[in-house]
RNA sequence: GCUGCUAUGGCUCAGGAGGUAGAGCGCAUCCUUGGUAAGGAUGAGGUCACCAGUUCGACUCUGGUUAGCAGCUCCA
């Protein structure tokens, strides 16, 4: 017997050997029903384990991450099973699990249509009819690798030639469909009770583009139809603050295929609002002890040469003449300001005593993406942002990056988008030898100390293999949008080998030439990336200090227009951004018009107004009507909600 | 760049065996001067993204280009 602590901390003894299963059955029926997975001793397990020895066991359902996890992995399983049905010829690679659902990326000679999708939604309907039982067995890695090629499954052949010898390969199957998986996964088919294909498109084998492209099949599965039915919902409603339809529809921003991909045009509400963030961010770094710097949009190609983005990113830059011709001039757009900055540090000779030096720039940056990497005002091929570097000396680092991410965090704070963020600690790829510069020794000090910076500042962050810039390790800050896809908003870095290239020295205490650390930083990211974030954040209800237009007047009829004007000459006078509607319409007409463009105030003006010289105060949103008030009172009240930022 | 989808007035979308187009909103003018989410009438506005091909004839079919969308890859 064996003595199995459950939720709760009760203990009961079962027989030695029992699986998880049969261990959640025996507490109730109605629990093994909904089991997914398990937890042993903290570690997530199949249903199917056997337990030998005492143990903490607890169940997890689809409520819990993993066994929400295994749900969706049947649920590709399922899928694969129907595709392998209605498309023998298909090769099955990889189907794992995702956040929102699921995918399974197949090899197959014509892509699938969403005819096709819905050929296959039915057949998984069939299998989850059919209540197939899941069984699980493994294979010796030869035994495994013998058994695909007979069935001239060669991804699955390269998955297991993957894995070390000698271990022990584990199946999954159901009826007629075996797939090589490491698990877990349910009991049977039956449980998969709502599902829905959402997409099918392309998808590189192993993730490399060198790669053949596979067609990855994407779904979402629920255990009730009712949740479905709940997640596609929200899906839609998401989609609705999608900023690259909102920020159209609310004129923020524009594009003009005769201009070009990736290349946006700000209409006057967005040049308002990043015109607001703009003043915003440097004044805030100026009180923080930043100098702005303003250095060129373009340089030689050899200032990139020596940066090393030359050799990196030659593809990625737009070339003014010719980049082989050695005997011509050739010039580049700037597609980062670093070196633009080295040379405002080198300047003149620095002393320790000028350290740490801040510059700070609003930099304008040109990178040439591919075409397929556009998307709306997050993924550009010109785009301006708060850039900056800090030189420093060993001693000032710790203190410098805490003061960098200080500001990341005030600005995240002052937008409303703290709570949205998540943080990368952006590490090399010691394996990568093409994209890093540098020694393992200096990648191993940089991330070493940008590790005891980041646990000492306690930051929750994941590591991202990978990630780093290829002068030094990241720290960037990550923020989702409404389709789920995660990007950086605001990146600080350290650098301790650009400083070298360029001869970038300070004269210590010790009378010693040495190259300072630098930071690399932005405060609040690129303008149009933040602007779209924000623009998804508030749904286009941007706060009033951020509103391209704050208040919108609408006076009830002609003879009110006087002192309408009036009102607009008073609120602009105090630096508020108004409208007048001065058309002739009804007042509902004009509420209606406003709130669709969401203004966060509305004074309505009329025969008392103006009598009293008052205003009818009405806020954006479901019962906005605050009533009336003197036209210095709601002054007061929309100034101070501008001075103080509030979201 | 790759896979797939898409392109019809400023916007959202209809349409048709291949015989050069229609609605609503918006816009303009007029009537209405109306108190918290749409008052009424009239009118203007389209080489059906662009370039080729097939055809007597292409907005419709085919190919290419450009741009937009989702995903992959990439992101200094």
């Amino acid at each position: 017997m064996i003595k199995v602590t459950l939720k709760g901390d009760v203990v009961k003894e079962f027989e030695n050997g029992i699986t998880a299963y049969e261990v959640a059955k025996e507490i109730s029926m109605g629990l093994a029903k909904q089991a997914c997975a398990v937890r042993i001793n903290g570690e997530n397990k199949d249903l199917r384990t056997v337990l030998t020895q005492d143990c903490n066991l607890e169940i997890l359902t689809f409520d819990d991450d993993y066994g929400k996890w295994t749900f969706r992995h049947t649920a590709s399983h399922i899928m694969a099973q129907a595709v392998k049905r209605l498309f023998p010829k298909a090769l099955v690679t990889i189907g794992p699990a995702v956040d929102d659902g699921f995918y399974y990326d197949f090899d197959v000679e014509q892509n699938f249509t969403s005819d096709d999708l819905i050929k296959i939604e039915e057949e998984m309907k069939k299998i989850v009819k059919e209540d197939i039982k899941i069984e699980r067995f493994t294979m010796s890695r030869d035994e495994a690798i013998a058994y695909f090629k007979e069935k001239n499954e060669h991804y699955k052949v390269e998955l297991v030639e993957a894995i070390d010898k000698g271990e022990e390969i584990s199946f999954y199957s159901q009826g007629d469909f075996v797939d090589l998986c490491a698990g877990a996964h349910l009991m049977s088919t039956g449980v998969v009770k709502a599902f829905k294909l959402t997409s099918a498109t392309g998808a590189y084998w192993r993730g490399s583009s060198d790669n053949k492209m596979l067609c990855r099949v994407y779904g979402t599965a629920f255990p009730k139809a009712s949740l479905l039915e709940e997640h596609l919902t929200m899906l839609e409603e998401a989609k609705k603050r999608d900023h690259n339809k909102l920020g159209r529809e609310l004129e923020i921003f524009t594009t003009a295929d005769v201009i070009g991909q990736g290349l946006p045009i700000m209409l006057p509400k967005g040049a308002k609002i990043i015109q607001t963030l703009q003043r915003f961010v440097e004044d805030e770094e100026f009180k923080r002890g930043w100098q702005l710097t303003k250095t060129p949009y373009m340089a030689k190609r050899e200032l990139y040469k020596l940066s090393g983005h030359w050799d990196h990113y030659l593809d990625g830059m737009f070339v003014l003449g010719d980049p082989e011709d050695e005997t011509k001039e050739c010039f580049a757009l700037r597609p980062m300001t670093c070196p633009f900055q080295y040379q405002a540090y080198l300047n003149r000779a620095r002393s320790y005593r000028d350290l740490p030096l801040r510059y700070n720039e609003t930099s304008t940056l040109f990178r040439n993406e591919e075409s397929g990497e556009m998307h709306g005002l997050i993924r550009v091929r010109q785009f301006t942002i708060s850039e900056g570097h800090l030189m420093c000396t060993p001693e000032q680092l710790e203190q410098e990056f805490r003061s960098c991410l200080e500001l990341a965090i005030y600005m995240l704070k002052t937008l409303g988008l703290y709570e949205d963020v998540s943080y990368r600690f952006s590490q090399w790829d010691p394996s990568d030898t093409e994209k890093y510069i540098g020694t393992p020794e200096q990648w191993n000090e940089a991330q070493g100390i940008m590790a005891k910076i980041l646990d000492h500042l306690e930051i929750p962050y994941k590591v991202g293999i990978g990630e780093a810039a290829f002068y030094g390790p990241k720290l960037d800050i990550q923020i989702k949008n409404v389709y789920g896809k995660e990007d950086t908003l605001i990146t600080i870095q350290i650098d301790q080998m650009l400083a070298e290239k360029f001869g970038m020295e300070y004269v210590d205490k010790d009378g010693q030439k040495k190259n300072p650390y630098i930071i690399h930083r932005t405060s609040i990211g690129c303008y149009e990336r933040t602007l779209a974030l924000l623009i998804e954040k508030y749904a286009g209800a941007f706060p009033m200090w951020l509103a391209p237009v704050g208040v919108k007047i609408l006076p009830i009829a002609d003879r009110h227009l006087d002192y309408a004007y009036d009102v607009k000459k008073q609120l602009e006078a105090k630096g508020i951004r108004v409208e007048l509607d001065d058309r002739n319409e009804k007042i509902g007409y004009k509420i209606r018009e406003a709130r669709l463009q969401k203004v966060p105030y509305m004074l309505i003006i009329g025969d008392s107004e103006v009598e009293k010289g008052e205003v009818s105060v009405r806020r954006r949103g479901e019962d906005g009507d605050l009533g009336t008030m003197a036209l210095e009172d709601y002054i007061k009240l929309a100034v101070e909600e501008i001075e103080t930022k509030k979201i």
